[in-house]
DNA sequence: GTCTATACCCTGATAGAC
DNA sequence: GTCTATCAGGGTATAGAC
C-alpha cells in the first residue's frame, strides 16, 4: 500500500521473471507462470507493467545494472591478478553449467539468440548487457596492458573472450558434458599465454 | 498418391520448416505457419508426422544429412589450403548475418539455446550437428597438421572455431554490427597464425 | 493422401469489485 | 494495489469426408 510495498511486489515480479526466462526461456515462460512463482494475482502484475515484454525488459535492466554486485564483485574476490581474473569470471560459468545438470548457462546469450527480431528496445538492453560483460574483462586486459605485446587490440581480445564462454556454454549444454567448455577456454588460454610470451620475447631483445 | 509423390509433400513440409525455423525459431514458427509456407493442410501434415516435435527432428536430420552437398562444398570450391578453408566457412556465416540484415546466422545454434530442455532424440541431434561440423574443421587442421605445433589437440582446436563462430554470431546479431563477428575471426586468425609461426621456430631451431 | 471443420487448451491481457 | 473472473485469439492436434 506505501511506496515500499509497492517497491517489493515488483520486485519480486522482477526476480520471479529473472528466473524462469532463465530456466525456461522467455517464449516458454507464460505470464501465468510468473504470477505463480512470485505468488501475486494478474492484476498486480500488469498494475506495474503493461505487458509482458516490458518485465523482460525490467529483468533486462536488473541483469545490466546489477553486473558487478551478482557477478563480477563475487567473483573476483581474493583474485587480484587481471588475467587470473578473466579465467575466474569463466569458471563462474562453468560451475553454473554443472550445477544445472548442464540446462542453463547464460541468460542473456540464450534470450539473445532466441529473440529473433526483438523489439528495438530488447535488443538495445541485450546489447547493453554484452558491453557491460566486455568492458569488465577489457578492464582486466588494460590492467594488465603490460604483458601483452602494444599493438594488442584490448577490445577485440575482450570480444574474443565472450564469444569463448558463450560458445563453450552453447555446446556444454547441447552435448550434456563440461569437456567441450573446457577445451574452448585451454585454447583461449593458449592464446593468451602465446601473446604474453610474444611481448617477453620483444622486450627481452631490445 | 504414388510413393513419389508422397516423398515430396514430406519434404516440401521440411524445407518449409527449416526456413522457418531458422528465421523465427521453434516456438515462434506455429504449425500454422509451416502449413502456409508449404502449401498444404494440416491433415497433410500430421499424415507424415506425429507432432510438430517430429517435424523438428526431420529438420536436424536434413540438416545433418546434408552439411557437405550445402555448406561445405561449395565454401569450399575453389579453395584448396586446408587452414583458409576454416576462414572460408566462416566467411558463409558473416556473409547470412550481412545478407539477412543481422536478423539470423547458424540454424543449429539457435535452436541449441532456444530449447532449453529438449527432447533427448531432439538434443542428440542437434549434438550430430555440431559433431559434425567439428569434423569437417578438424579435418582442415588434420590436413595441414604439419604447420602445427605436433602436441597441438586438434580436436580443441576445431571446438574453439565452432565457439568462435558461434559466439560471433551471437553478438552481430544483437549489436546489428558485423564488427564484433570480424574481430573474433581474427583472434582466431591471429591464434593460429602465433600457433603456426610456434611450429616453424621449432623446426628451425633443431 | 489430402481436404475441411473443429475440439480443446493455454496464451496475454482486461474489467471492475474491494 | 490487489483480488477474481473472464475475454478474445491463437496454439497443437484430431475427426471424418472424399
Amino acid at each position: 500500500m506505501t511506496a515500499n510495498t509497492e517497491h517489493e511486489t515488483r520486485e519480486r515480479i522482477v526476480g520471479a521473471a529473472m528466473q524462469l526466462f532463465w530456466e525456461k526461456g522467455y517464449n516458454a515462460t507464460s505470464v501465468a507462470d510468473i504470477l505463480k512463482s512470485a505468488g501475486i494475482n494478474s492484476g498486480s502484475l500488469y498494475h506495474f507493467f503493461p505487458g509482458k515484454q516490458d518485465v523482460l525488459l525490467a529483468v533486462l535492466t536488473a541483469l545490466h545494472d546489477n553486473i558487478w554486485q551478482w557477478l563480477l564483485t563475487p567473483a573476483w574476490e581474493g583474485i587480484p591478478d587481471p588475467v587470473e581474473r578473466i579465467f575466474k569470471l569463466l569458471d563462474r560459468y562453468r560451475a553454473s553449467l554443472i550445477e544445472t545438470g548442464f540446462t542453463y548457462g547464460c541468460p542473456i546469450g540464450s534470450l539473445a539468440l532466441e529473440l529473433h527480431e526483438p523489439d528495438p528496445p530488447v535488443r538495445e538492453k541485450l546489447a547493453q548487457n554484452f558491453d557491460n560483460w566486455v568492458a569488465a574483462v577489457e578492464g582486466c586486459l588494460d590492467e594488465a596492458r603490460k604483458r601483452f605485446p602494444p599493438r594488442t587490440n584490448r577490445h577485440e581480445v575482450a570480444l574474443f573472450v565472450l564469444t569463448t564462454m558463450e560458445g563453450g556454454v552453447m555446446l556444454a549444454r547441447t552435448e550434456h558434458s563440461i569437456e567441450p567448455f573446457d577445451a574452448c577456454v585451454d585454447q583461449l588460454r593458449n592464446y593468451l599465454n602465446l601473446l604474453m610470451k610474444s611481448a617477453k620475447q620483444t622486450k627481452s631483445r631490445k
